[in-house]
DNA sequence: CTGAATCCTTGAGGATACTG
DNA sequence: CAGTATCCTCAAGGATTCAG
């Protein structure tokens, strides 16, 4: 019987904890829509993050290399954001989540009241 | 400028609750790597998920119409369950993030050492 | 403009005990 | 065996303030 350990870096686990977050896919979706992003323009993109929220996830999406940070030495300061290479291909698999949520939402919207 | 809006319904958001929580694709990938199986087997399969949450889980998938259950009037009980074809169409897209978690990961954790 | 720092709230999830 | 019922913990995330 094929099972999952928490042990031995299951890659699922580490996949979903890294972007099963609450902001991570929709910051990069929004960055592939998009193109190079300052920190306000991703901010009006998703209107309801906070201010701490989208640092956060920008800082961990860069740390993981998925997305790449310009600071430019002006005052006031300028920062453009853009998806790396490894984050860019990360996007056909979100879109096909997405895809499958619009194909399947009214289905499930439905059971859900069904029950 | 494209940006996803809390109202209106977003997909991306109401796939995100459904599949990002703790549990939900890691039950699925082991009832389709398993086909039909007994609540102490997933149990088994997914060692350390609590009992509360196998049950609240299931229940979730259950009701959203991606797992079907089957309940026997035995002594002692037995209940199985299985995924349903909308929730099979789930299974490749999740795959399909495992694979690239499979073949990005180690970069992503040079890139996380070397920050 | 782009954050960092601080404090605080909320709810997802865990531990345990009980039951048909 | 397959759950439900309670209680409890902890960390994700929000609100606010301050700063370069």
């Amino acid at each position: 019987m094929k099972n999952f350990h928490p042990t031995g870096n299951c890659p699922v686990r580490d996949v979903l904890s890294r972007l099963g977050d609450k902001w991570s896919m929709l910051v990069l979706i929004t960055l592939n829509a998009n193109g190079t992003m300052r920190f306000s323009d991703i901010h009006k993109c998703i209107e309801d993050i906070s201010q701490r929220m989208l640092a956060v996830t920008l800082r961990i999406l860069e740390t993981d290399g998925l997305v790449e940070r310009k600071a430019y030495a002006e005052v006031p300061p300028r920062v453009e954001y853009h998806l790396t290479e490894i984050g860019q291909s990360l996007i056909p698999h979100i879109e096909a989540l997405v895809g499958w949520a619009l194909e399947n939402m009214q289905v499930i919207l439905k059971n859900r009241d069904a029950s």
